[in-house]
DNA sequence: GATCTCCAAATTATAGATAATTTCAGTAAT
DNA sequence: ATTACTGAAATTATCTATAATTTGGAGATC
């Protein structure tokens, strides 16, 4: 959790500036401006503005050629958009990694979810979350679709850090124990069904653009 | 058709590479040095490692830290993963774009398929494909989507281009005008339903890694 | 008082140079 | 013959410097 050894400064930067806007602590819209951020991180701004472009192919960040990079925007049109997306992709990798799950994955999975129970903070929470979905749609084997999916679940997570309820989890791991409890018994449809509801689900309440 | 005016250099060369990797120009698992490309563009190689970052988010060309960019595979699997991918979202845009569908908009798709009937060649058969779609797809209003499915046809045009049959034409206007009419009758499921099997069709042959 | 013009400061985009790593041919050892 | 080493050449990643563009404000004009 120190400085994160990689290869690359600039997957490092583009790393760490994920974070930071996933986390809030970048607030939508901010200005990023390369040579400030090349100072901070003790590097020049050519690893930076390629830290940039991976940030916009992930949707974190929108650039304007010669005018700069700004921390892409939330609004809950965009929320939503995300959202069905994903509800979508996931819909597709699960019908394609049903027939590859195994006994130990869902056992595997419910641990997750178990986890995601107990979590204290949202960091722990988020990641009981993501890991649950990644074991029970890895097994589809299809990469390319596996990264479209955690794309947006970073993106989506930002959500989740802007604003959290505690209220939100219980209702999140019933969804994931009838998924469980769908595949277990084969009912792809069913799980399907409630996994493309469940990830649609953006909270009750409307937010601020 | 020209130098095609662009406003940076780096997606200037990210335009041309891009073009000559769905042409097959550049053939699947090709090594990309940049040093090489930037002494063709007439450019600095920093420009040259912005259009890698971006065709590596379009999927078509795959990057290793310090070992180089090469053109990204396309056996079938990976084929029919992209054309589940884009059948999946365009589902999605489809089912949004219908109630903003107006008679206009569906005559100029209609007009679009008339296009890619008369089409001589390849290009021209694509770009006519591509306008239909984008035409019954655009008006859902969701730039992130329409920018995914987007990207995702292009790495799908790679099969064309590597393998193109003209009586695949004939089925391809059929399924359009099968969307069409289902859409003027008001039938958004079955139109949904015949453009993910539209868009999943990879063809009659398998093809090689 | 509001708007326009123009200039300086800030910022982005590219070029050229350098350090670090990988590749690969050629040679030696088994 | 095959495998393991070695070092030069090629290549990637980064830094520093420079050119081009945008931004923002001071002063002029209406």
């Amino acid at each position: 959790m120190t400085t994160a050894k990689s290869d690359t400064i600039a997957s490092r930067i583009s790393r760490e500036l994920a974070e930071r806007i996933v986390t809030g602590v970048i607030a939508a819209g901010a200005r990023l401006r390369q040579d400030h951020i090349a100072e901070e991180f003790g590097a020049s701004h050519v690893p930076v503005r390629e830290a940039f472009r991976r940030l916009e192919a992930q949707g974190l960040v929108v650039s304007e050629p010669r005018r700069g990079v700004r921390v892409a925007g939330f609004s809950l049109d965009e929320v939503k958009e995300v959202a069905e997306m994903r509800a979508a992709l996931e819909v597709l990798a699960l019908r394609h990694a049903a027939p590859h799950l195994t006994r130990a994955i869902l056992d595997a999975a419910e641990a997750a979810n178990h986890a995601g129970e107990k979590a204290v903070d949202v960091q722990a929470w988020d990641e009981a979350n993501r890991s649950f979905h990644r074991l029970i749609l890895s097994p589809c084997g299809m990469p390319r679709l596996l990264k479209s999916i955690d794309d947006l679940q970073v993106v989506g997570a930002r959500l989740l850090f802007s604003g959290w309820r505690a209220e939100w989890e219980a209702p999140t791991d019933r969804d994931h124990r009838a998924i469980l409890s769908a595949l277990r018994a084969g009912d792809v449809d069913q799980a399907a069904s409630v996994l493309a509801r469940h990830v649609q689900w953006v909270g009750p309440s409307p937010r601020k653009s």
